[in-house]
DNA sequence: TTGAATAGTTCATATTTCGAAGTATATGCG
DNA sequence: CGCATATACTTCGAAATATGAACTATTCAA
């Protein structure tokens, strides 16, 4: 089923390669979040993640490249499920922050190591190889953030 | 709006923080290919650049990880808009090959730079780091086709 | 205090995805 | 051969998801 194309990506500029490559372990993720059978939507897994810490609402959808609305359900969601409750920013008593409940931070724990699993597994990286990928990756991530999730081309 | 959580991820194991970069990077090529407004939807999109070559369709719901009734509708959009025929594969006549036709191919490479350009812009690496990040990818990648898009942890 | 802006919610609609039943071709077996 | 079963894709209606406009509550500025 899989095709040797590996010839094909290498004539490819090493950027488009580096986007191939994430691009497959991407897919890898989410098949396997299925597998895991967690009882929660991909959206979901994706709040679940990026909630390393409480958020705001609003801050999530921009995160997570959203509206408003599709996180008030996301939310809803996890909340009915007992990941998360809401309370009140008390900086600005119009927003909400979200923040994990003990069982919400179990189930976080439950994904992150899946990903990590996930990465060992599909990788087929060595430990020094994982290292100096997971620097870069750190790198672009970091860079990622300080150009701003929107960065606006519009749109 | 974006948080500086750098810390936090150094605290996290290399694979996780692969996973967090592979994830920030994807995110925000899909921020991208909705901003290119080239009329496509994101599983059009990924039916692009699947089709490095002409496949059955069978093979492409497994390498999108969907199922036979979706791909149907996406090639008929591509189809519909001029960007691949469907021939018969003259090996099972059952079976269908989605074929780019040259804009197909066109804009597959539009695409495929857009992508390339996103990685240039979004991951702030020089060309050496960008390399070896290549590099790590292709191995990736690489592992990934040969151990099996299923590779059905049970589903 | 009032008017404008912002954070999140509601809900109806649009979009996307799925899955069961259907058509056509292939394969295996008596 | 001829029938049964399997496979490749399609159809189409239902389910799941995502979106946007109108709404409530709170903040901010004058």
């Amino acid at each position: 089923m899989p095709h040797d194309d590996s010839a094909l990506v290498r004539c490819l500029s090493p950027e488009v390669q580096a986007m191939m490559g994430v691009y497959a372990l991407y897919w890898k993720l989410e098949e396997s979040l299925d597998a895991l059978e967690v009882g929660l939507s991909h959206q979901e897994c994706h709040m679940m993640v990026k909630l390393e810490r409480p958020k705001r609402m609003g801050v999530l959808a921009a995160d997570m490249l959203t509206v408003p609305s599709t996180i008030t359900s996301t939310a809803d969601a996890l909340e009915e499920a007992g990941y998360l409750t809401r309370q009140r920013d008390p900086e600005d008593r119009r927003a909400w922050l979200l923040v994990l409940t003990d069982k919400g931070l179990e189930m976080r724990q439950v994904l992150m190591s899946e990903a990590g699993d996930l990465f060992r597994r599909a990788s087929g990286l060595d430990a020094d190889e994982t290292a100096e990928f997971a620097r870069l990756a750190r790198k672009i991530r970091e860079n990622i953030m300080k150009t701003g999730i929107p960065e606006g081309l519009k749109k």
